[in-house]
RNA sequence: GGACAGGUGGCCGAGUGGUUAAAGGCAGCAGACUGUAAAUCUGCCCGCGCAAGCGUACGCUAGUUCGAAUCUAGCCCUGUCCA
């Protein structure tokens, strides 16, 4: 259908939507008032990854259509574990780390939306504050008679499980219920009427609106984006160094900036209309680039989503540091440094030091291979020592650099 | 509580007494080709050691054996069926 709201279009134009549960009743009330809109994050690690910066843009794009974005951290289910996620990760965390974890991953929401106290402006609540006042048995009474067994089988994070013999506690299978729940609050005390998530939110987000409208009446919406996978079909975010962290001090920029620099070719247009505020014809015009002049369009989608998340300076230095190096061949200011003694290092240490292996066995494979280089230089002889005193490049691979500089 | 099946390296999955640091696949790393892309081909892929070698590893613990992922016992965990 045609959307009339500035809302859906802008959803809907750049690739946000994938299911909605009632187009025209959202379409109208988006038209008719401010709707405040959710999405719940996990608080189990200090950062989010880049596997939630659609939900996060979600919310921005929330907030640039005119409405007001609500960021849910889930302190309460935190404690329980999603079961969607299907293994059993259900590390218990103390309160005090998920306290110290909303309060890193809030920074990072800070550069995506506006907080503050006027209409629009966004808001971040925790579950915990609810879900911990509630009484098992009063949970039982007031939502439990809601959800019938028979349903809540059959929906997919349940299915998947018991399909594939994986176990699944009661306490995980209780993690729908909470969620409705949340829903059904937010929307009885905060007036929200939206709530938006991964599309392997679906059945929490059916939930939580049959649940509003079973005790409250009141009609509550959910949009569900489509699950991003990059064109090799990898699910987007982890990388062989580990997860793709927004929090700085988590990642450092450049590799931050690298992540996206390398994105493939296909996946280019959508990440740019995702993930940056640029305009769409200029996207348009970016994304029909043939050959290696599609490599322009990628620096662009580094520059511009290391700017949002990490600020203009990193994104440029991510940038010159990047120039300097490939371009160049020199060394660009934001590589790692490993501090070279006066006496030197050998090479097989250094490369372990400096994060390129993670034991000496694989450093010297990486020598074997011919992966290792010096100055630009493949290292053909592992037990080469490297001479103290003189600023050297190493690199592993064509891609990851970084400098040894004397004391 | 009972019967049966099962627990192998990041994941999937072979392997039923030595030749098994453990087939194969996926993921990952590197090389070639390119455009810091994809695809393809090649090599690598537990740790320590220059090396010979050593140390760990097949749910946990104790045993049998010259020798065990493979056999035995107990325990833990999971699934299916029965009560």
């Amino acid at each position: 259908m045609t959307y009339t709201s500035t809302l859906l279009r802008l959803l809907d134009e750049r690739g946000y939507i994938h299911q909605l549960t009632d187009a025209e009743g959202l379409d109208k009330l988006a038209n008719a008032q401010v709707v405040p809109g959710y999405i719940g994050f996990d608080a189990t690690a200090p950062s989010l990854h880049v596997g939630s910066l659609v939900q996060i843009m979600l919310l921005r794009r929330l907030q640039q259509a005119g409405h007001k974005p609500v960021v849910l951290m889930g302190g309460g289910t935190t404690r329980i574990g999603d079961p969607t996620g299907r293994d059993e990760s259900r590390k218990m965390l103390s309160d005090a780390t998920i306290d110290a974890n909303i309060a890193s991953i809030r920074t990072v929401f800070e550069r995506y939306l506006t907080f503050g106290d006027g209409p629009t402006d966004a808001v971040m609540v925790n579950n915990h504050d609810w879900l911990g006042q509630l009484g098992y048995i009063e949970l039982l009474q007031e939502v439990g008679t809601h959800f019938t067994v028979n349903r809540m089988l059959t929906f997919d994070s349940v299915k998947l499980r018991l399909d594939r013999e994986q176990p699944m506690t009661f306490l995980e299978f209780n993690y729908m219920i909470l969620q409705g729940y949340d829903f059904r609050h937010l929307e009885k005390h905060m007036g929200v009427r939206l709530q938006m998530g991964g599309s392997d939110q679906w059945g929490n987000i059916v939930n939580g609106i049959e649940l509003a409208r079973r005790m409250d009446g009141v009609e509550v919406f959910g949009v569900t984006t489509p699950l991003l996978t990059t064109a090799d079909g990898a699910k987007m975010g982890k990388t062989a160094a580990g997860a793709v962290w927004l929090n700085e001090d988590a990642l450092p920029s450049y590799d931050f900036w690298q992540y996206w620099r390398n994105a493939d070719d296909r996946d280019v247009g959508k990440f740019l209309r995702l993930f940056t505020d640029l305009p769409l014809d200029e996207i348009a015009r970016l994304e029909a680039l043939e050959g290696s002049e599609i490599n322009q369009a990628k620096v662009v989608l580094a520059n511009e989503i290391t700017r949002l998340c990490r600020g203009e300076e990193a994104a440029k230095a991510a940038e010159s540091t990047a120039a300097a190096t490939f371009a160049g061949g020199g060394l660009g200011e934001n590589l790692p440094v490993l501090t070279l003694p006066p006496e030197g290092i050998s090479v097989v240490d250094a490369l372990v030091a400096i994060g390129f292996a993670a034991s000496k066995g694989e450093a010297k494979r990486l020598i074997a291979g011919g992966g290792a280089r010096l100055d630009g230089n493949a290292v053909t002889n592992e037990a080469l020592h490297i001479a103290g005193g003189i600023e050297q490049r190493l690199s592993s691979g064509k891609k990851k650099h970084g400098i040894l500089r004397p004391v």
